[in-house]
RNA sequence: GCGCCGCUAGCUCAGUUGGUUAGAGCAGCUGACUCUUAAUCAGCGGGUCCGGGGUUCGAGUCCCUGGCGGCGCACCA
């Protein structure tokens, strides 16, 4: 359960969140101050465990050590106490005795320490007669008071909606939601390692504009009072990129948030992780090479093997080595060898229906030869696509801001990388003709009138930039949650601290 | 958006064909314990059974309705 009201008062509070605020004011009243500035930390757990590898049991260093944490477990004695304590690294033990505390400093410990505070322990490092290394305390401090008792602490959260509406509990007591929060820093500084090696420069560029583009997607709208004009959070960074290429920036990469006012779900999230790339004189060839080995060293960096394991979109588990040969196939050659009949772009909307009615590929009547043949992607070609697969060469009628296949008419230049028969990104040779662009973008613009909401507004500040003349550029796009979400195995909601949730109505 | 399932103590979960006072483990409180590490032992508290309405002598349980979530389908390259 969730509880983002205010508190209540003291008298309907649940027993254990009483009791702790009980001790708070005990805390005070004794002169105590159970939130003090700080604590003088000599160490973190991690570099203290990393200090001391192999001690005997039963055996005092004499050295002497200043560490904080959070209380996790605690195992109160007698005239013994041991606790667990957990910083932002590792956990370790701590042992309070009768000895070396006195009774009335342990007798405080007993009863002021909680699960869930954050305490400061000065004291020798030794090991315990079972050989767990551990902290003998002379002095200690609360240094945070906790006011609410924590989760079960073997199972901890389990409920989804608890572990995400109250993260903060989900990272305190469960380890794979720590790990995952730097496991996701690792592969974003690896793109970035991967990109800034090969001489890219990183940009940002608008996330609130005034015309959307760049991809077929719902967006977001917002108003700005101040020019009282309504806004579209980006679907895509794309066509700023694309002026950029054109000023001049050769090489350029952007990693930053992308908002589609679509569906929510397991692999879907409305505001997700993008990285865009473009790199002048590249082409789709490029910029396969270059996802590739983006992919490749954030496996490496961020998991220490190449070796991954996932399910595809049927539940049967498969293990992969990234760092083999990728397949490649294009689009028309696979769906012809699925089919078992040849078709090019030049097959008729009326063959194509009966081979999709043949396969078993569903269609809408007023679809074209380009929407058939992507539906036969996806349904033929995607969700085999196991090991790391680039499918090339899509129809030209629905890649609008990709360049013409330079020997194959009718196709265009660009791929989907399929892994476990997900997407993980798409690359393209840029459409750089303005004059075809503009073509293509009106095309676009007139199934928007037509009702069509996802396609692309006419930027026109973007077709006059082309105007001035982009060279020959190669792109392309990967979201930084799938990948990481290839690399774990998890759903959006873990590799996402923060997945949207709607507000909790309750009281 | 549609369908199925779920929501019970701070947490994790039981709860029979509708039947007395809704249970357990962890956590909490009181006490015992100088080597515990899922510590142990004795005792004691703790409930808006998701909200609202209905059926019934009687509802955690059945019906209607609303909320939130999970899964599947659809949408989404």
């Amino acid at each position: 359960m969730t509880d983002q009201n205010p508190v209540p008062a003291s008298d309907d509070l649940p027993e254990q969140m009483r009791v702790r605020r009980e001790k708070l004011e005990r805390l005070r009243a004794a002169g105590i101050d159970p939130y003090p500035v700080g604590f003088p930390r000599t160490t973190t757990l991690a570099d203290l465990r990393a200090a001391y590898p192999d001690l005997e049991a039963d055996h005092a260093t004499g050295d002497r050590a200043g560490v904080a944490g959070r209380v996790v477990l605690s195992r109160t004695g007698g005239k013994l106490c041991f606790a667990t304590l957990r910083d932002g690294t590792a956990d370790l033990q701590v042992m309070l005795s009768l000895d070396r505390l006195g009774a009335e400093s342990l007798a405080a410990w007993k009863s002021d320490v909680d699960l869930g505070d954050h305490v400061g322990v000065e004291g020798e490092v030794i090991t315990s007669k079972r050989g767990e290394l551990s902290i003998m305390v002379d002095n200690w401090a609360i240094t945070a008071k906790c006011l609410r008792p924590l989760p079960d602490k073997h199972k901890g959260l389990t409920d989804p909606e608890a572990r995400v509406r109250q993260r903060y509990v989900d990272l305190i007591v469960n380890p794979a939601a720590r790990e995952m929060l730097y496991l996701r820093s690792k592969v974003v500084r690896s793109i970035r390692r991967t990109y800034e090696e090969r001489g890219f420069t990183e940009v940002e560029t608008p996330m609130m504009q005034p015309v959307h583009g760049g991809a077929n997607a719902r967006p977001f709208k917002t108003h700005i009072n101040a020019y009282d004009i309504d806004l579209f959070m980006r679907i895509a960074p794309e066509l700023y990129l694309k002026r950029l290429a054109v000023g001049g920036a050769e090489k350029i990469f952007e990693i930053n948030r992308n908002f589609r006012n679509e569906g929510a779900d397991s692999t879907h999230n409305p505001e997700f992780t993008m990285l865009e790339s473009y790199e002048a004189y590249g082409d789709y060839d490029t910029q396969a090479e270059m996802i590739r080995a983006t992919i490749v060293n954030a496996a490496r960096d961020a998991l220490g093997t190449t070796v991954i394991r996932g399910v595809d979109p049927h539940g049967v588990e498969h293990e992969i080595d990234l760092a083999e040969p990728w397949a490649e196939i294009t689009v028309y050659g696979g769906i012809s060898e699925q089919l078992g009949t040849e078709i090019t772009p030049d097959t008729t909307v009326e063959e194509l229906r009966k081979l999709a009615d043949a396969a078993g590929v569903p269609y809408e009547k007023q679809w074209g030869h380009g929407q058939i043949v992507l539906e036969m992607v996806e349904r033929l070609l995607e969700e085999a696509a196991v090991k790391p697969t680039f499918i090339r060469d899509y129809p030209t009628e629905v890649s609008p801001l990709t360049r013409q296949h330079r020997s194959n008419p009718g196709v265009a230049e660009k791929w989907d990388l399929m892994i476990f028969g997900t997407e993980i990104g798409t690359g393209y040779s840029e459409l750089v003709d303005p004059v075809e662009q503009r073509a293509r973008l009106t095309a676009q613009s007139l199934l928007a009138a037509g009702g069509d909401v996802d396609a692309m507004q006419l930027d026109e500040d973007f077709l006059r930039a082309l105007e001035y003349a982009m060279p020959p550029t190669g792109g392309l796009g990967m979201g930084v949650d799938r990948l990481i979400m290839l690399l774990t195995g998890k759903n959006i909601r873990e590799t996402v601290l923060f997945p949207l949730v709607k507000p909790d109505t309750q009281g």
